[in-house]
RNA sequence: GGGCGGUUAGCUCAGUUGGUAGAGCGCCACGUUUACACCGUGGAGGUCGCCCGUUCGAGCCGGGCACCGCCCACCA
């Protein structure tokens, strides 16, 4: 057993991640650490509901790093000793799935309606079946630590009996009702959607100025428009009660052109004189502000564009059936024709389009059910008011009261199959809304779904069986953290606060995160479609550079943890373009690690790792200097500032353990069987490996396997450590600070003056505090050291080291000529740095106004400076 | 139109109570020193977007401007 550890390190110069990951994944697989039992309450106890991706879905980079995120999260905790709980699952994602099964259909000559609803759903559902695996097996690459045993989807009958009962809840509440109003309207996938599905794009339209001559035969009135088509609906013209070119038309009428409607002249404060003419035409049935104006001035509604994009038997008919946009030809050639297109001219602004298909939103008026919000935004808003639940970072939290503030009803019905079925049913004038169906003949049931975010804002607390009082819930709920990206803090987390609160009467989690958006190289959007998206599978195995990179050829096999390393590392608080070099960083970390790890463990001896075994400066130094980073690691874990963390690893091992510590170490390690750096060097190893593992599992635990002692269990599962502060040691660090101060001066020396690499330079020593260090010194700079300081004849130059300064003997390491020119370099240097000290203390506003810690700092430094000038010219 | 971010070394980004600007990569020079070339050592490189102001002192605070990005919003 211990033979076969030390032959892996042996032989293994580089960390091949492809070789341990899925084996580690296995062992902890294995153990079963990833399930909790139901046991304890929510307080000591730590939980994250994943958000849950679209079953038809890939993993993208933005998954796989707020699967970092989380699992850096779980695995603190975990290793806290709490029973930690990561919900899985996956949403049913209504369009997106049905979409992609359609398209499937498509391909097949066939089409839902053909195959009709039952069938239809069938057909999604073995899609589910054959492609939803692949979401957890790329979790599982990633090495995230989700309660895989326990899956959820939010079409589970559970789940399902969760919807109903919320929806039958909110209706018998008052608060879900059924209305006749304007929707926006996707004529691409044939179905509402709510405004939060509608983004704004900028198109470049034509303007179409219009005369609608006045019924008293006495002239015309002008007005606007980029959609003429939609004036076959036009029930009025405004015009501002302020606007006297109008005035004397208010209460006048207008016939519409090609239709022949007397249209009412009305005044309302919504126009804008300035805009166009100045009056506006009025389409109550397809313009969201002409249908509000409209209610208010009880106008006709007229619908003239149908539900699949063409003109209605509402139009004259030789509109009907046209496409909108031949029928806005049509109109503009006819109007032309009768003389009443007054002017043209481009236009440019911003329209809706569905964010689902990318088809421009048409408003309609359409029989749909709605959430009302104002009562459910409410406590919503309060317990972010009130730091009962707190935004990382907290400026999001702005956001999201705005939005709540100024909340507006919810259309939650979907003209689609794939969904939750709103529990429905008519006959007749009779509407049953109900858990079971209604009894009797001749119901119908309501064929609309709900809106896919109406199930998922149940998640955090259906996935735990509600409404059931389970032993999950009671355990995990309220879970701890909500981490997202920030396009989902409306459509998501706002919901789930506010049926949380609505529905448990708790909040459904106390911290929300919010991460940056990976974005591709070159800063644009990562896209399939563009050619801008990474797959994060392609970084861990290694494939092919998408084209983004113009330089093409191969990613390397980077391992999960040089990904999740490389994710944390470049996400802020800010969007991020994707960054390779962070990736590689991760990887070389891991590579650097395995062999710190290779030379601790091949050499140490059979001794329990210790803190307390340190005996030499330079142990209770690094012992300092990891009970340091624990604190700070500890701080950022907790705070949510995960690159902080882990570049604070990177450099705290790097540059401290592995550049100095293990250099230092090196002498005793080698030449004696020492157990007292032994017990240091096992203990600083393992406090790294238990500091990074929650961002780089699997070779941390990989190494753990390794290292000796045969009860050590799983790294995932051992204590997170707590700093101890009792163990930092300014005077170690001070004196190790100068030391390495004046191994650097030294080499930088040996650096100028071309010394051969493998000769020594000879010379004194004449510096204080280097009683335990002098031979580190001399070994790490390469300087030999010769008793005795007076040989003065033979000085050939000074460095100056804190403390004192090293004088250089002759020696055949280097010509004597390179010394001088370098002299005169450093005195320089000193000299201008003399000079700006000391008009600094000679400005009497500093010496007065400055805190005295300041002045004597800077006065300390001007001491030093002319120590140091004073010893070169000795 | 409103709001929120950003503008710091060639690149990607840090800089949390105002006190002589940092990291990684890249670049230059040197180095096969018995963990690691996915390495080591040393070095060069910045008028901190622009303008005012507060202060002994501003990348950091206040005011204004410019450009980039995102969110929200019903100007035809």
């Amino acid at each position: 057993m211990a033979e076969d550890r030390l032959k892996t390190l042996e032989e293994r110069t580089r960390y091949e991640p492809a070789d341990v990951e899925g084996r580690v994944f296995a062992r902890w697989d294995e153990a079963g650490i990833f399930h909790p039992e139901a046991e304890g309450t929510p307080d000591e106890n730590f939980s994250i509901a994943v958000p849950p991706p679209n079953v038809t879905g890939n993993l993208h980079m933005g998954h796989a790093l707020n699967a970092s995120i989380q699992d850096l999260k779980i695995r603190v905790a975990r290793m806290r000793g709490m029973r930690t709980k990561w919900i899985f699952g996956k949403d049913h994602a209504g369009i997106a799935t049905q979409r992609v099964v359609e398209r499937q259909l498509e391909e097949e000559g066939l089409s839902r309606e053909e195959m009709g609803r039952e069938a239809f759903t069938a057909r999604v559902w073995q899609w589910v079946e054959e492609y939803g695996g692949n979401i957890s097996r790329q979790f599982r690459e990633l090495g995230a630590s989700l309660d895989y045993e326990d899956e959820r989807f939010t079409m589970d009958p559970d789940y399902v009996r969760a919807v109903t009962k919320v929806f039958v809840h909110l209706y018998e509440k008052g608060l879900i009702y059924r209305d006749n109003y304007m929707v926006n309207w996707d004529p691409g996938l044939r179905t509402a959607i709510s405004d939060l599905e509608v983004e704004q794009r900028e198109v470049e339209d034509t303007l179409y100025e219009i005369d609608y001559p006045l019924e008293s035969g006495s002239g015309s009135i002008t007005i606007a428009t980029v959609r003429p088509e939609t004036m076959l609906a036009d029930t009025a013209i405004a015009v501002n009660p302020s606007d006297e070119r109008y005035s004397r038309l208010i209460g006048e009428s207008a016939v519409l052109p090609l239709v022949g409607r007397r249209l009412p002249i009305i005044a309302d404060e919504y126009v804008d004189p300035e805009f166009g003419t100045g009056a506006l035409k009025i389409t109550p049935g397809h313009d969201q502000n002409d249908f509000e104006i409209g209610r208010k001035h009880k106008l006709e509604e007229i619908t003239v564009i149908g539900e699949d994009g063409r003109i209605t038997d509402s139009a004259p008919e030789r509109f009907r059936g046209m496409e909108t946009r031949e029928a806005a030809e049509a109109v503009v050639a006819d109007l032309r024709e009768e003389g009443l297109l007054s002017g043209t001219q481009a236009y440019v602004h911003d329209v809706p389009h569905s964010h689902r298909s990318g088809r421009r939103v048409e408003p309609l008026i359409s029989l749909q059910w709605f959430c009302d919000m104002e009562g459910l935004a409410k406590p919503a808003i309060d317990v972010v008011r009130d730091g009962t639940i707190r935004f990382h970072p907290d400026r999001y939290a702005k956001q999201y009261l705005d939005w709540l503030e100024r909340i507006r009803p919810w259309c939650i019905s979907r003209q689609l199959w794939w969904g939750h079925q709103l529990p429905v049913w008519y006959r007749g004038d009779e509407t049953h809304v109900g858990e079971e169906p209604p009894c009797g003949e001749g119901w119908e049931r309501d064929p609309d779904v709900l809106d896919t975010w109406f199930s998922s804002g149940l998640w955090p607390f259906a996935t735990l069986g509600w409404p059931e009082a389970t032993e999950d819930l009671r355990a995990f709920y309220p879970t701890d953290i909500n981490s997202t990206a920030r396009d989902i803090i409306f459509l998501w987390v706002a919901r789930m606060v506010m049926f949380g609160k609505e529905l448990t009467e708790q909040v459904p989690f106390t911290d929300v995160n919010i991460h940056s958006v990976i974005q591709a190289p070159d800063k644009r959007r990562m896209s399939k479609s563009l050619g801008t998206g990474i797959d994060p599978s392609d970084l861990i195995h290694g494939g092919p550079r998408p084209p983004v990179y113009e330089e093409g050829g191969e990613f390397p096999a980077y391992g999960a943890d040089a990904l999740r390393f490389g994710l944390l590392a470049m996400s802020s608080s800010q969007d991020v373009a994707f960054n390779e070099e962070r990736v590689k960083q991760g990887r070389d970390l891991a590579n650097k690690l395995w062999n710190a790890a290779r030379l601790i463990l091949l050499r140490v001896a059979d001794v329990e790792p210790d803190a307390a075994a340190a005996t030499t400066v330079e142990d209770r130094w690094i012992v300092s200097r990891l009970e340091r980073l624990t604190a700070r690691v500890t701080e950022l874990y907790d705070d949510f500032r995960f690159s902080f963390a882990a570049l604070e690893l990177y450099g705290g091992f790097w540059s401290e353990l592995a550049d100095w510590y293990l250099e230092l170490a090196k002498p005793r390690l080698y030449e004696e069987e020492n157990e007292d750096v032994s017990a240091v060097l096992l203990w600083s190893l393992e406090r790294v490996l238990r500091l990074l593992h929650p961002v780089m599992p699997f070779v941390t635990e990989e190494i753990w396997s390794l290292m000796p002692g045969d009860k050590r269990g799983l790294l995932a599962v051992a204590e997170f450590p707590v700093a101890d502060e009792s163990r930092f040691d300014e005077d170690a660090e001070r004196e190790l600070g100068r030391m390495i101060e004046a191994v650097t001066a030294l080499r930088r020396y040996r650096d100028e003056v071309s010394a051969k690499p493998g000769a020594a330079v000879r010379g004194h020593l004449v510096a204080d505090g280097y009683d335990e260090l002098s031979d580190h010194v001399g070994r790490l700079a390469r300087f030999e050291w010769v008793d005795g300081s007076d040989a003065d004849g033979d000085v050939i130059a000074s460095v100056p080291v804190p403390g004192g300064a090293v004088q250089v003997l002759p020696s055949d390491a280097f010509d004597a000529g390179e010394a001088e020119a370098r002299i005169e370099k450093k005195r320089a240097g000193l000299v201008e740095e003399i000079e700006r000290a000391e008009r600094k203390l000679a400005n009497e506003q500093f010496v007065a106004k400055a805190p005295a810690a300041v002045v004597d700092e800077e006065r300390r430094k001007l001491a030093e400076y002319r120590e140091a000038l004073a010893q070169l010219e000795s």
